[in-house]
DNA sequence: AATGGGTCCAACCGCCACATG
DNA sequence: TCATGTGGCGGTTGGACCCAT
C-alpha cells in the first residue's frame, strides 16, 4: 500500500522533467487526451510512471493554468479560504481559477504563513499570536457556521460554491440536489468541505449582490476586500462575457490581448508558440455557442478564452534551447469542429474525426475537473 | 571568485478513498 | 467481503537559485 505498482516498476525516471519528456506529455494528451493515468506513460513513450505524468499534466503542462505572480487579491482570498478550510489546498486552489493546489500551498508555505506571522497573526488559527491558545478549537466550526458552510467529511458530492444572490450566507448547490433554493445549512453538511466546486456563472452573478450588501462568503467584508475581489473577478472578465462558464481558463482582457500580440512579437521561442496560436485562432470563426464544450468556450466572446489558453500554453517555460517551435505539433482549431461530447470516448472520436481538441473530455483534476462537469451541465442548460 | 545560508518550487512520498473484479 | 488498482490529496524534500559575506 502507499507506493503505486507503477512507481514499483524499474527503470522509471525521477526528478525534473526534461523538454523532450514535457513535449511527449504535451502531444499525447492533447491528441488523446487522458483515459487512463497509467497507461499514459506507455503510449506517451515516457519512462515515467502514471502519477507522476499526472502530476506534471495538472501542475504545469495544463493549458488553463494562470501562471506568474499571485496578485494581492489572490493572495487576500488564499488567506480567507485558509482561515475556513485550513490546509485543504485543493478546495482553495477550486476558488482559485488557474491556480494548482501545490502552487498555492508552495505560496502559503513560503510567503502568506510569514506575512501572517510579521502581522503577529497565527497562520494556524488566525487569530492574533496572543490569542491563539485561547479556544483555538472554535476557530475552523466558527468561521464555518459564520459562513454557514457545511463542515463534512464525505467526499462523494461536488456541490458548487455560490453567492446568494438574495441574502449574503452562502448558498451551497450540487447543480442537483440543492437548486430548490434551499439555505446550505439546510443542505447536508456532508458536502461542503469535501469538495467544492465553483460556479462561475452563479459565482459571478451573485457576487455583484454579494458586494453590494457589502457581504461575501455571508460575512461582512471590508471594502478594500471587496474591490480585491472584485479587481479579481474584472481581471478574469467573468462579467463582460455571458459565455463565461470555466474559471479556470479566464478570459484576457483587452489589453492582455494588445500583450499576447506583442509577446509574439519577439524571437522568444515561446511566443512563437503563441504567434502560432494566435494565427490558427485568427481563423477561428468568433462566433460563440453556448451549447459547447468547455474548449468551445475558449472561441467564445472574442476569443479571449482561447487566446489566455493558448497564451498559457505560450508561456509553458520551457529553457532557452526549447523545442517547442518546431516540435509541438498543435492543430488548427475551428470553432465548428468542437461539438458537446458526453465522453472521453467521444472525445476520443471527435479527436480522430476532427483532428482538434476538446478538453471537456479530458479528465482534469483538483482544479478544474469539478468545474468541468459543473459548466458543462449549465451549457447543457442554456 | 568562492562559499555558505536562505528561499522557492517542482516533484516525490505516503496515505486514503473509491472503483472494480 | 476482500484484494487490487488507481486517482487524489497534503506533507515533505531536494536541488536550483539568489544574495550576503
Amino acid at each position: 500500500m502507499g507506493r503505486h505498482s507503477c512507481c514499483v516498476k524499474q527503470k522509471l525516471r525521477k526528478g525534473l522533467w526534461s523538454p523532450d519528456e514535457d513535449e511527449k506529455l504535451f502531444n499525447y494528451i492533447t491528441r488523446f487526451g487522458v483515459g487512463c493515468w497509467s497507461s499514459v506513460p506507455k503510449l506517451a513513450g515516457l519512462q515515467r510512471c502514471g502519477k507522476s505524468c499526472r502530476l506534471r499534466w495538472i501542475n504545469y503542462l495544463r493549458p488553463d493554468l494562470k501562471r506568474g505572480m499571485f496578485s494581492q487579491q489572490e493572495e487576500d482570498l488564499i488567506t480567507s479560504l485558509h482561515e475556513v478550510l485550513g490546509n485543504r489546498w485543493a478546495q482553495i486552489a477550486a476558488q482559485l481559477p488557474g491556480r494548482t493546489d501545490n502552487e498555492i500551498k508552495n505560496l502559503w508555505n513560503s510567503c502568506l504563513k510569514k506575512k501572517l506571522l510579521k502581522q503577529g497573526i497565527d497562520p494556524t488559527t488566525h487569530k492574533p499570536l496572543n490569542e491563539g491558545n485561547v479556544k483555538e478549537e472554535k476557530t475552523s466550526t466558527e468561521s464555518l457556521q459564520k459562513m454557514q458552510i457545511p463542515i463534512s467529511t464525505s467526499p462523494s458530492a461536488t456541490p458548487t460554491l455560490l453567492f446568494s444572490s438574495q441574502c449574503s450566507p452562502l448558498r451551497i448547490s450540487d447543480s442537483n440536489s440543492y437548486d430548490d433554493g434551499r439555505l446550505a445549512e439546510e443542505a447536508s453538511r456532508e458536502i461542503f468541505m469535501s469538495k467544492q466546486v465553483l460556479d462561475p456563472l452563479s459565482y459571478y452573478d451573485n457576487f455583484q449582490m454579494s458586494v453590494a450588501q457589502n457581504s461575501c462568503y455571508g460575512l461582512p467584508v471590508s471594502s478594500s476586500y471587496q474591490t480585491s475581489i472584485r479587481t479579481l473577478f474584472d481581471q478574469n472578465q467573468f462579467g463582460t462575457n455571458p459565455s463565461y462558464g470555466f474559471s479556470s481558463m479566464p478570459s484576457l482582457t483587452n489589453s492582455d490581448h494588445v500583450s499576447v500580440t506583442e509577446f509574439s512579437s519577439d524571437n522568444n521561442p515561446s511566443s512563437k508558440i503563441s504567434s502560432l496560436f494566435m494565427n490558427d485562432n485568427n481563423q477561428v470563426k468568433e462566433n460563440s455557442s453556448n451549447n459547447s464544450s468547455n474548449m468551445s468556450i475558449y472561441n467564445a466572446g472574442g476569443g479571449g478564452g482561447f487566446h489566455q489558453m493558448m497564451e498559457n500554453a505560450a508561456g509553458f517555460s520551457w529553457d532557452a534551447e526549447n523545442k517547442l517551435e518546431h516540435s509541438f505539433q498543435f492543430n488548427a482549431i475551428k470553432s465548428e469542429d468542437f461539438k458537446t461530447c458526453n465522453s472521453w470516448e467521444e472525445g476520443q472520436q471527435n479527436l480522430q474525426t476532427h483532428g482538434s481538441i476538446d478538453f471537456s473530455c479530458y479528465p482534469l483534476t483538483s482544479l478544474s475537473e469539478d468545474l468541468t462537469g459543473a459548466n458543462f451541465d449549465i451549457f447543457q442548460q442554456i
